[in-house]
DNA sequence: TCTCAGTTTAGACATAGTCTAAGTTAGGAT
DNA sequence: ATCCTAACTTAGACTATGTCTAAACTGAGA
């Protein structure tokens, strides 16, 4: 059983044959796809399913703090079915390639009193660009 | 005149009477504006200016490495005309205000060799979240 | 003045995402 | 088991954001 479906669980949210779906699609791979992506690969398992079950899904999963958000390139969200706000995100600027990674220090503790501007912060994360090493070895 | 006019200058750029309004525009706040509220504002001064103007313009911008293009929030992009690639942003998760930011720390060194994945990584940019004091005020 | 590349324009088109109204499903009450 | 109800799903219309195209315009140099 997917794990995220364990924790959608948690919440007392009912999984739906659609829901499960959606979620496999979404924790089986390690790229962070788009909601059309997440449709496209869920339909070849279960064909009737429909856009806006998709978009709802993914959008109540990001409600329920079990799946993150990504706008960080390109038109598109992409979702990221793990939720641990300690990862963040390398981008490779030829192909779009996503990984999740880990630094060493909390972001937070290197923003200054004085450049907080009176915010209480909650979060941080950091992208980080670069080239893959398919790529570096293209170019 | 703009300092960001005389920054697209030097790159043998033409500068029309639109893409100064424009420039003029995106220069003109602390805010960062989506294409959309450039458009508005900068109709304000040039009511004949159109959309296609004002997104080419700004992708030109963005190409010329004089404005950086921001996907943090919402459906729409954000224009920054400060260049500065060590300026981070800020965003109040109650009203969307986004303030640049500067951290004490380069956060690419923050990335241990083991989490690079080969990548050759060229610049890091963080967000950090949380509420404005006015939001907190109102919470 | 003429020419031509670069620029601007209106509007058609494309893509991403949301909303609505109707139909379906599942679980509790009877 | 059957009914009732709320939650869920669906197709497709709709909205928002951004891109493209073809034609018109502009201005610097021949």
């Amino acid at each position: 059983m997917s794990d995220l479906v364990t924790r959608l669980r948690r919440h007392n949210w009912r999984i739906t044959p659609q829901r499960r779906v959606i979620a496999e699609t979404l924790e089986g791979s390690h790229v962070h796809f788009t909601a059309e992506q997440v449709l496209e690969r869920a339909c070849e398992r279960m064909p009737e399913l429909s856009r806006a079950t998709v978009y709802n899904t993914l959008n109540e999963m990001v409600a329920l703090g079990e799946v993150i958000e990504l706008s960080l390139e390109g038109r598109s969200k992409r979702y990221d079915p793990n939720a641990d706000h300690d990862h963040h995100h390398l981008i490779c600027e030829g192909c779009g390639l996503m990984k999740d990674v880990h630094a060493v220090a909390d972001p937070v503790e290197w923003l200054p009193g004085d450049e907080r501007h009176g915010f209480t912060i909650t979060r941080a994360s950091i992208t980080y660009r670069g080239l893959c090493p398919d790529c570096q070895a293209a170019a």
